[in-house]
DNA sequence: GGTATGATTGACT
DNA sequence: GTCAATCATACCA
């Protein structure tokens, strides 16, 4: 499990650091293989005007679930990030599938594993999050997250899907991850 | 009260 | 490549 003070960093660093991680709920899951840093004062984030009802979670605590509806359809899972009340959390994009893969198939309603997970809208439904979970600590049941175990090469480039802020390098992959939501440029970040 | 927009996806030309 | 689905939020009156 994660160190409780994982998320209590720079939105920045904890969005290159999870990947590699594993991330399982309720037994169904994988390695995180692509994320996007969002934060309180970048224009493209949820958290840029303050918090409403919606983004209340970005205000809690760290080390909590942020879920939201996208384009009425979609759930988007993110994990909160720094302290209470700094609007910064990490989008969670892509997930290489490893453990419960056949209820994955069943949720998804299909057979090839390289579109699971491949996507915040696909991870969530593949994972069966909602916004029953908007808020929850991700320390305990249903949540399980680990570290990864060696150092994983990265990629970094502009996030996807935005309009403002975009170029700011803040998405991040495993570097040559068939499980990318969309390829990311084979140019390591430096460490 | 009305209405435009979006951290997406899947179907289609 | 284009486009619709579908709804909570944000913004304006």
């Amino acid at each position: 499990m994660m160190p409780q003070d994982f998320f209590a960093r720079d939105v920045v660093t904890v969005a290159r650091d999870l990947i590699g991680a594993t991330l399982l709920i309720d037994g169904v899951g994988g390695i995180i293989v692509e994320t996007e840093a969002y934060h309180h004062q970048d224009p493209a984030s949820h958290s840029f005007n303050g918090p409403t009802r919606r983004n209340a979670a970005m205000f809690g605590p760290p080390g909590r679930a942020y879920v939201y509806r996208s384009y009425g359809i979609h759930w988007c899972l993110n994990l909160v990030c720094e302290a209470e009340g700094s609007g910064s959390a990490v989008l969670l994009r892509a997930i290489e599938p490893t453990e419960g893969v056949a209820a994955m198939r069943v949720r998804r309603g299909m057979e090839e594993a390289r579109l699971l997970c491949a996507g915040p809208g696909r991870l969530c439904q593949a994972l069966a999050v909602t916004r029953e979970m908007d808020g929850s600590p991700v320390d305990r049941p249903p949540f399980a997250l680990a570290p990864a175990t060696s150092p994983p090469a990265i990629v970094a480039g502009p996030r996807i899907g935005i309009s403002r802020a975009v170029d700011l390098p803040w998405r991040f992959g495993l570097a040559g991850s068939r499980f990318l939501s969309r390829p990311l440029p084979a140019r390591k970040t430096l460490d």
